[in-house]
DNA sequence: AAAGATGCTGAAATCGATTTCAATATCAGG
DNA sequence: CCTGATATTGAAATCGATTTCAGCATCTTT
């Protein structure tokens, strides 16, 4: 309520004075930096962010653009990411696109109307050509997803690796009739993560059998559709590499409900290591993404971006992922 | 980066005139309202944000304080906010406060600087009276956890009434010697649940035995912990009731590993019924939360306390609890 | 034809800070 | 005693919008 004004009116000085009390400016009497604290104690003064924001063309802020909260992939992504911008002084603005192209973009306009600092994209529905004219307004980083046509700074994994690694496994193991739900087209993630899938097929000199690839899907109830689709095949795959571990542990759930063994008749791959991965039974072997260095590493290159005003350029930033063997396979 | 002094130049028109264009005013020429409109989508024209919310004296932001974004009990309660928040044009600041009194007051500081127009507290690190003083600054309402010495608008469940149907069911499983891992005190709300315990083994003419109580832990870890913990015993309980999920399902998975059957040798029931409580093996009873509906009418609330500037006052409103009953009791 | 209502427009004030610029005071060095 | 550096202060401009108020047409109504 109280203003800089009535601050500098009770003190007998002027704005300009108190601003630099508040700024901690050099060249302020002692003795009168002493007296506007006292007042604005007195007044219960705070500055208006709002009028900061204005005259200082910051906001402090950086939004995140993630896909779907509840997913606890993103939960841990957001969680790094929170600490480091509390750290440094940044609030964070969730922005959930729900998977849709029209929110993301609603959410970039934060940018252009100067909402925001910074926008991290951790859910990437666009295509570079819609997001690129953005990048004009202030640094814009993806983490996680990426397009490799975009210009931008990336945290990502290498999902083609991953895709590999999770399928050569199941060969390993022995396994020729492998199934694959996790998407084949659309995203360059799942694209780069089915030609994993297709290099070890290739390199193990299998087909890759088109009825067993299932779109890309989130959830467990997705994970129990997919293991009915094929458990009412005639000739059923004998493992299954899923896009994430609640795909992978509704498939798990479902087996066993239709006394299908896993891994024995089934043989069950998920992705992310999420906790649940190690609750279930059997427990899920998965690939582990590190979430928590993706979102602190993109946190703190986004702060060091504002703060050196884009004259600090980051190109992709490759993180490792990690086979991790459990009793589903 | 275009401002509406340009647009008005382009168009030889006052800012007067295209501020009105941009906000709908009626009394526009039909002929210069499209000007305007053109005028602004070749300069690529957005309104600073920053300067409405000065003028304007709002900032179409709520913060949500929540204790651990981890957790996929709040993971939902947030998506239920945004969502309804996205739907009524305000954006949501994410405030974790990690379970620290300093982080939720430094959280608090948003309302008074005017970065927010008001806060939904999620989490409640503080006492009544350290939060009070903010409430003067725009709204305040918690959603889930509560302060009965609190005069705000709450969303809270009955938790009196799940800490007594969750003992209830298993003193009818007959279980005589129950453990409690939920915290007994500091927090009204886990006070409470307590609170339903106790009258629920009073009602039963059971004691409540000491060294059956575990302090209040929130993950998987603390329910392997307490696990170990039961085990060691002499005299083991055969159920315990767990304060989450996580607990619980830390609990069964190294109750399984140690050979100690579920229920048989001890039954387990959990708290929130999130998904997960359904996924592992045997499946968790448990107390729902509504989450999705606390979530949804807590925002639905704070936005008609913003657009209605407080003539609007809403009381405690409580929501209803379940037992759900799975393979673990 | 006068009075009043309605439509359209812009100058200037305002929101609450920060920054620029100039003014003044004090002090050391030559 | 003069010059130049170093402290200390405030008036006024600025950030980019919205709002108030007044002015002037044009159109009804009696």
């Amino acid at each position: 309520m109280a203003t800089i004004k009535e601050v500098a009116a009770k003190t007998g000085l002027s704005p300009t004075t108190v601003s630099r009390v508040i700024n901690n400016h050099p060249y302020v009497d002692p003795k009168k930096r002493k007296l506007v604290m006292t007042a604005m104690e007195e007044l219960g003064y705070v500055p208006n962010s709002s009028a900061r924001r204005l005259r200082g063309q910051r906001t402090n802020t950086i939004a995140v653009i993630i896909s779907r909260i509840v997913n606890p992939f993103f939960g841990h992504l957001v969680d790094a990411m929170e600490k480091i911008a509390a750290e440094r002084g940044y609030q964070l603005i969730l922005c959930d696109s729900r998977l849709e192209k029209d929110r993301e973009m609603q959410h970039l306009e934060l940018l252009k109307t100067k909402q925001v600092d910074g926008i991290i994209l951790a859910s990437l529905q666009n295509r570079w050509k819609d997001i690129e004219p953005y990048t004009r307004y202030g640094p814009i980083i993806s983490c996680n997803e990426y397009d490799s046509a975009a210009d931008m700074p990336m945290i990502v994994c290498d999902q083609e690796y991953g895709g590999y690694i999770g399928t050569k496994h199941l060969i390993d193991r022995g396994h020729e009739k492998i199934a694959y739900a996790g998407g084949t087209d659309r995203i360059e993630l799942t694209r780069d993560r089915f030609s994993g899938f297709k290099r070890a097929m290739a390199e193990a000199g299998l087909t890759v059998n088109e009825d067993y690839l299932f779109p890309s899907f989130y959830g467990i109830e997705d994970g129990k559709n997919i293991f009915h689709r094929m458990y009412a095949m005639e000739n059923r795959p004998t493992a299954i590499f899923a896009g994430g571990d609640e795909v992978a542990a509704g498939v798990i759930q479902e087996a066993k409900r239709f006394h299908c063994r896993v891994p024995d008749d089934l043989a069950v791959v998920g992705f992310d290591n999420q906790p649940l991965a190690d609750l279930i039974d059997p427990g899920i072997t998965t690939i582990d993404q590190p979430m928590k260095l993706m979102g602190t590493r993109a946190m703190e290159m986004m702060v060091d971006m504002i703060r050196h005003n884009r004259d600090v350029t980051y190109k992709k930033e490759l993180l490792p992922l990690q086979l991790i063997v459990r009793e589903s396979t």
